[in-house]
DNA sequence: AAGGTTAGTTTCCTATTGGAAAGTACTTTC
DNA sequence: GAAAGTACTTTCCAATAGGAAACTAACCTT
């Protein structure tokens, strides 16, 4: 008698499965939460204020990251017409749908210091 | 004047930066919220189960994470003293920890395939 | 003309990730 | 004794991720 697998046969899980394959592939890699969270909280930055507030993220990374941001519409792009050229990246009203998301995600890595180190081992 | 960096200068933010780091070690690679999802959905799974249930995975990536969230004390393994050794995988009371950010994943990869299927382009 | 600011791009290199396949080890069933 | 099931580990390889540094390019200040 072969067992079969019964738990997540289910469509809901299928569903469910894709559905957090499809979240972590857009908020893949290194820095996007990081870029994320930043935009969320100080609407409007330069590249320069960005490269500045995002600890060890280099240009070459930042450029890339924000251009995926923007091919998925969560981070806005805009050139000012200034005297050096400087561009003006802001999350997008669609990209603040991830707030909850990165707020839970802040919350455990907070949650998890204070297991390890208040008590030893949670 | 030099502009200094004043968004997320403060400790908080620092903070929350540190929070989304520690988080995104923890749960790195492609398979760990697959199976942290799965076990969470079904309470004490063997390997094999899991290898069924979770579409795409090999048996050396599903030890590696294993044994990592093992580490974490996010998932709890029970070698059982059955016919042919079995090995019971359940997620830890620390690891249901994290329900909301997994039900959150879930809720915005969802979301986002209806707002590109739904309208066409967000 | 030299140097600084903005906003990147490009190149080169290394480290990590992750997959496929085969091997190990033990036990039960046919 | 051969096959099959459990649970892995090991090896080998290819692709991807990501960092450092140099470079482009436009404009302004001194």
């Amino acid at each position: 008698m072969k067992k079969k697998a019964v738990i997540n046969n289910t469509s809901v899980c299928q569903v469910r499965m894709q559905a957090i394959s499809d979240t972590m592939s857009i908020l893949s890699g290194k820095w996007k939460f990081h870029i994320l969270g930043t935009l969320i909280e100080g609407n409007k930055l330069g590249f320069m204020d960005l490269l500045r507030e995002i600890d060890g993220i280099g240009t070459k990374m930042l450029s890339k990251e924000l251009q995926d941001l923007e091919m998925n519409h969560l981070v806005s792009r805009t050139v000012m017409n200034t005297k050096p050229i400087t561009v003006e990246y802001a999350i997008t009203e669609y990209g603040a749908t991830l707030s909850p998301l990165i707020r839970e995600l802040a919350k455990w890595g907070i949650d998890y210091r204070q297991s390890v180190h208040g008590s030893k081992g949670v």
